[in-house]
DNA sequence: TAGGTCACG
DNA sequence: ACGTACGTGACCTAG
């Protein structure tokens, strides 16, 4: 059977340009709202309908028969925003390379073409759907053609669907009574005048009466109410013009027939398509492309969930004597206090009451797993531990996919399990809910959705993480570390805020002080952390050479103030201020406020966020405070331990460029690691061929720089700029570097020819990243993508390497029986609080555990420190 | 909400 | 010729 889905071009257009953010733009900058508005609208119902053919119409600036019949008629003339006129070109673009058929002609509007076609349609026995976010289109419902209007209802895209009787049971009266009615209201924002003071309601119950404005006017003397009949009586052509100009032409001259738009799916998610996505940053549309040709373009399906109330024995019960395999629990606190938690039993979802679910892993046999969306999350109240069978789905979600931002479970269940749940937002509103706010209705669907997803998605995520060789990454490194974490976690670091408040006042003064010479020199008070107000005083009042420039204007940053450090005394002093209202803000009072009760601040450590198979710290992030400068470092001091305890740090030296010779088997760059401690001497001594001990300072850092360069997917243009140096200088050290170690090229050649061949790289332990980037026809993307195939293996290696050594170092602490405990990560850098009798086994045991972590071709070395504070540890 | 800036590895 | 280093998070301003 076939189908004609028929869309309204400049609606559709219309509603994604003010249902979205106008920030969205393209790389070029070029808004892309409305074409992203539009294509999701059209992905959604293509999903839904799977049409077999796709017609949009457009309107044509330009007068059409309705303006002959009626000069004031705005229709096609509505004013538009630039913004949104520069996205119709890219669309229909789009739609060419999708090889979906754009009908637009002159003295028609888009509801003629549609209405036209529409018809044409039914008469050669296709399905019709129209897609319109305009309601004049309901005119065009029958029994068989279904109008679809999209509908955003909080941040949702809904679609309303009517086929003729919908119509009727909405407006009270037939499609084509839809037009009568029309014409008694007319339409203010297409200038049609209808009758005066004849409103929807009065439009909708003379209609119903008369079923249309002929038979109205023949009974005019009883038609009410008093006013509408009196207007109508007197505005009797005016109504029929109306009526006239509010009907969608059906009968267009028209040059494509139907079978000019057939269009396969293959086509619609082409690669072709997937790269002009790409290259205008409308990444959030790339997702859909993932498997193409299995049936996962499609939309999820909506999942209703039947929840039923249970005793928690009961539960018990009737989950021991099951032969369940898959059970998954959802429950989140509100204000600290459990509300019900839902427990999802193959395919049933249960509720049960009270707290006593927190025994439920010790309650059931221990043979069943137990699956959850956030394990770390659920730890402390139910107890779990790392030797519970449980699953964590989120975990496996992101292995599989590490490129999303969120792994809840309308995530899951949408990519997964092809069900389509209503997100958290959504349910329980932005606002963290409190016992007052929140819906007792939408908790239970939320702890029912979170139970049925990390449930059902199980066993799918394990089958995946074993078609990608990622299971053993997932059990062995993974799982493992979410107990570690959350332990890091409930520790937290005791800082002292006395000395944190003391800094401020310090600091404090020196903003002070700063501002009043600043706003001297500028001659003007301005707000200084305002990079605009700021380019305007530096570049245009006091006349500076401006650089770079930003999308928005002159860039202020520290490379560019630092080359004009000598131009105006005024620059150094902005650098202060920048370095000092920094410290002031993120580290004093950003920090001050997240010290706990306990006295201690607790940050999160994140398992699924970054690309690579890193950690990241949040709420407060605690792997980036001040290391570089002297005034920055005080900071440090702030971090200490227990009494009774020391810190002991150890961080690995060059992990990095050390997992990189390994892995690509330079023995150059192997010797030089096992001959030298100090590497990037051995690298200046190698490329700039002078002998070791004749390096400088100077040829060190450069080759320092030429180091981290290779790891980040070097360019000659970035070494020259980090280097300052020209371009082609720094083209001459990168050829050295190579021709020193020429496997490391290899290597490197190798990363990006897999990852374009596989779409992704790999770390030594199997972790992927795809790298979708690899694709774009955009040579910028392109490139990017490329570094980062050459990046993302050493520092995906590098990141696994410190979570096993995590781990190790973890379990021995437990297994001795020490009161010391793993409190922060640091990329490449472990900090143990460690108790006092402890520190010389501590110190040997981080020593050992994170020099032990990998057997790589070369030794990996730690640094170990000890201090009263984390500035002595370092 | 996005962009600019700057802190870290 | 394109315009650049890789990975993060917090704070501030502007619209």
């Amino acid at each position: 059977m076939k189908k004609l889905l028929l869309i309204d071009g400049n609606s559709i257009m219309n509603r994604g340009y003010y249902a979205l953010p106008n920030t969205l733009t393209s790389p070029k900058g070029i808004h892309t709202n409305a074409l992203l508005g539009f294509m999701n609208i059209f992905y959604k119902v293509y999903g839904e309908e799977k049409p077999t053919n796709i017609i949009v119409a457009f309107d044509v600036h330009e007068p059409t028969f309705r303006h002959k019949m009626y000069a004031e008629y705005k229709g096609t003339r509505h004013p538009m925003d630039d913004e949104l006129r520069e996205q119709f070109p890219i669309i229909k673009e789009i739609l060419k390379d999708m090889g979906v058929l754009c009908v637009e002609k002159g003295g028609y509007e888009a509801d003629d073409i549609i209405g036209t076609y529409s018809r044409q349609g039914i008469s050669e026995g296709l399905d019709v759907t129209i897609l319109s976010g305009d309601r004049d289109l309901l005119q065009l419902a029958t029994d068989t053609v279904l109008v679809r209007i999209p509908k955003t209802k909080a941040g949702k895209t809904t679609v309303e669907d009517y086929y003729a009787k919908d119509v009727e049971a909405e407006y009270g009266v037939t499609p084509l009574e839809f037009i009568e009615m029309k014409g008694l209201m007319g339409d203010t924002s297409d200038n049609i005048p209808g009758v005066q003071g004849i409103g929807p309601k009065t439009a909708s119950s003379i209609i119903q009466k008369y079923h249309s404005i002929e038979a109205a006017l023949e009974d005019i003397d009883n038609v009410k109410p008093d006013r509408a009949r009196k207007n109508l009586d007197e505005n009797r052509e005016m109504a029929l013009f109306s009526r006239d100009l509010a009907t969608i032409k059906l009968d267009c001259e028209l040059d494509n027939k139907i079978s000019d738009s057939e269009v396969g799916k293959e086509q619609i998610f082409s690669k072709k398509v997937f790269n002009i996505f790409l290259e205008y940053g409308m990444k959030s549309l790339l997702k859909r492309f993932e498997d193409v040709s299995a049936d996962e373009a499609d939309t999820p399906k909506e999942l209703s969930l039947d929840i039923k109330d249970i005793d928690y024995k009961e539960l018990v019960t009737l989950i021991n004597k099951s032969d369940a395999e898959n059970v998954g629990l959802g429950f989140t606190l509100i204000d600290g206090d459990i509300h019900g938690a839902a427990v999802c039993v193959d395919k049933d979802v249960y509720i049960v009451r009270g707290d006593a679910v927190r025994g439920i892993r010790k309650d059931i046999k221990s043979d069943i797993c137990i699956s959850l969306i956030n394990i770390k999350e659920y730890i402390r109240y139910f107890g779990f531990s790392r030797e519970d069978n449980l699953f964590c789905s989120s975990l496996a979600a992101y292995l599989l996919s590490p490129l999303s931002n969120n792994y809840d479970y309308s995530f899951i269940a949408a990519k997964y399990l092809d069900a389509s749940f209503e997100d958290e937002k959504i349910l329980m509103g932005k606002e963290v809910p409190s016992i007052f706010s929140f819906d007792m209705e939408n908790y239970r669907k939320l702890i029912a959705y979170m139970a049925y997803t990390a449930a059902n998605s199980k066993d799918i995520l394990k089958a995946q993480l074993d078609d990608l060789s990622l299971h053993n990454l997932y059990t062995d490194m993974e799982y493992p570390l979410i107990f570690i974490l959350d332990s890091m976690e409930r520790y937290g670091v005791k800082t002292n805020k006395d000395f944190l408040m003391t800094y401020g006042e310090e600091l404090d003064s020196r903003v002070t002080d700063l501002t009043k010479r600043i706003y001297e020199l500028a001659g003007e008070e301005f707000n200084i952390n305002s990079t605009k107000q700021l380019g305007v005083i530096l570049f245009e009042k006091l006349g500076l050479k401006s650089g770079k420039k930003t999308k928005s204007g002159y860039s202020t940053n520290v490379d560019v103030l630092n080359k004009l450090k000598d131009e105006h005394e005024i620059i150094p002093l902005i650098l202060e201020y920048r370095s000092v209202t920094k410290l002031k803000s993120t580290y004093v009072e950003g920090l001050i406020d997240t010290i706990a009760g306990d006295g201690r601040i607790h940050s999160k450590f994140n398992q699924t966020v970054t690309a690579t198979g890193r950690l990241s710290s949040t709420e407060p992030n605690l792997q980036n405070i001040p290391t570089s400068t002297a005034e920055g470092r005080e900071i440090r001091r702030a971090f200490i331990p227990e009494d009774g305890y020391t810190f002991v740090d150890a961080d690995y030296s060059q992990i990095e460029l050390r997992v990189m010779a390994s892995i690509s088997e330079d023995q150059s760059l192997i010797d030089a690691f096992n001959s030298s401690k100090d590497i990037h001497a051995i690298t200046a001594s190698q490329v700039f061929r002078v002998d070791l001990q004749d390096v400088t300072p100077e040829l060190r850092r450069r080759a320092k720089a030429v180091n981290f360069g290779i790891i980040y997917g070097i360019s000659s243009f970035g070494l020259g700029e980090d280097l300052g140096i020209s371009r082609k200088e720094a083209k001459e050290y990168i050829d050295n570097y190579y021709v020193t170690y020429s496997k490391v090229k290899e290597y490197l050649d190798k990363c990006v020819s897999d990852a374009k061949e596989h779409g992704f790289v790999k770390t030594l332990y199997g972790r992927i990243r795809p790298i979708p980037e690899l694709q774009s026809s955009n040579f910028m993307q392109r490139s990017f993508g490329e570094r980062v195939a050459m990046n993302s293996p050493i520092q995906g290696t590098a990141a696994d390497i410190i979570k096993l050594a995590m781990i190790k170092v973890y379990d021995e602490l437990k297994k001795r029986g020490l009161k010391s405990r793993m409190i922060l990560q640091i990329h490449d850098e472990l900090l143990i609080e460690t108790a006092n009798d402890e520190i010389e086994e501590v110190k040997e045991l981080l020593r050992e555990n994170m020099e032990g972590a990998a057997a790589l071709a070369v030794p990996l070395y730690v640094d170990v420190h000890t201090g009263d504070t984390l500035y002595d540890a370092k």
